[in-house]
DNA sequence: CCGAAGTAATTGCAGAGTCAGATAATCCGC
DNA sequence: GCGGATTATCTGACTCTGCAATTACTTCGG
């Protein structure tokens, strides 16, 4: 029981922080994206991850992985988006076991409608956030990164 | 499309990162908690504030706050847990709309037995992510939180 | 060139989450 | 102290997720 180093106990509290910071956020930005554009959180990420290929096409595992999801999730969630016709399977010539994506006109015209509301969300989230005493340091830090490709 | 102002991407990408780190920790404790003990990391996360209540009982709502659950999802939990005899129910007398649940010694056996598990997958992904150059900043500011009660 | 091993995507199944609606108990103005 | 509004919990219907098994294609040693 009291065998517990301190420095573990910093983790876990830095990571109930940070479990705390995305749970905010991430249901923030659900309700939102779903009221205005009934599109979740992941779904959203993929069109914006897509649209970062500008004009490329994305092979299923790296979507995956850009979404954080397990492939078959992967998989179903770009069936939905297919079915909504916002982006579009396709066979790729080199390499015939993969499948290419590609946002389709109407799924870039419905990811740049949602951006506004997504980004003022999260920056509203934010503020919120930081008015919240364990959280504050956290946000701080956050808008402090270096901006990065990830 | 090019509306959009330098402020609004370091968010994003802020965010982005915060929801990469989140992912990885998350799933490198959902896999060692499930391999070990057969605990998801929820059902952790909610024997441990049980915990840190010590020998006090906590509501319904108290518990689905912790867990950033609904209350129906934390419903469900307490009855995995309690079937398996890690905690028990019981009406409070001074408000019988009221449940409280407080953990029964098997309950805290297993926490104890999962504790280190928990503390040591955390402090390798942490370590495993202060590698990944887009995650490292973040890493370095999680750590130095100051310890709150959160 | 052939078969074994490896990789990409999909599908069946079971687990867990949300929302909406039901039930039960408390609180409050009259 | 009675009826309506509120609050706490639970249940039903449905969706999404991950794991494991499946199919299809590529790669590579001999």
């Amino acid at each position: 029981m009291g065998i517990r180093d301190d420095a573990a106990e910093v983790r876990a509290s830095g990571w109930r922080t940070l479990a705390a910071l995305h749970g905010l956020i991430d249901t923030a930005l659900e309700k939102a994206l779903q009221a205005g554009h009934q599109l979740s959180v992941v779904e959203y990420t993929v069109l914006e991850a897509l649209s970062r290929q500008d004009g490329w096409h994305m092979r299923m595992q790296q979507l995956a992985r850009a979404a954080a999801l397990s492939s078959s999730a992967t998989t179903r969630l770009v069936t939905r988006l297919e079915d909504r016709g916002l982006l579009s399977r396709y066979l790729c010539a080199d390499d015939r076991r993969g499948i290419y994506t590609e946002l389709t006109a109407a799924g870039r015209a419905l990811l740049e409608a949602a951006r506004p509301v997504h980004d003022a969300t999260l920056e509203a989230t934010l503020a919120q956030a930081a008015e919240v005493p364990e959280l504050s340091t956290l946000v701080d830090a956050l808008t402090e990164l270096t901006p990065t490709k990830a």
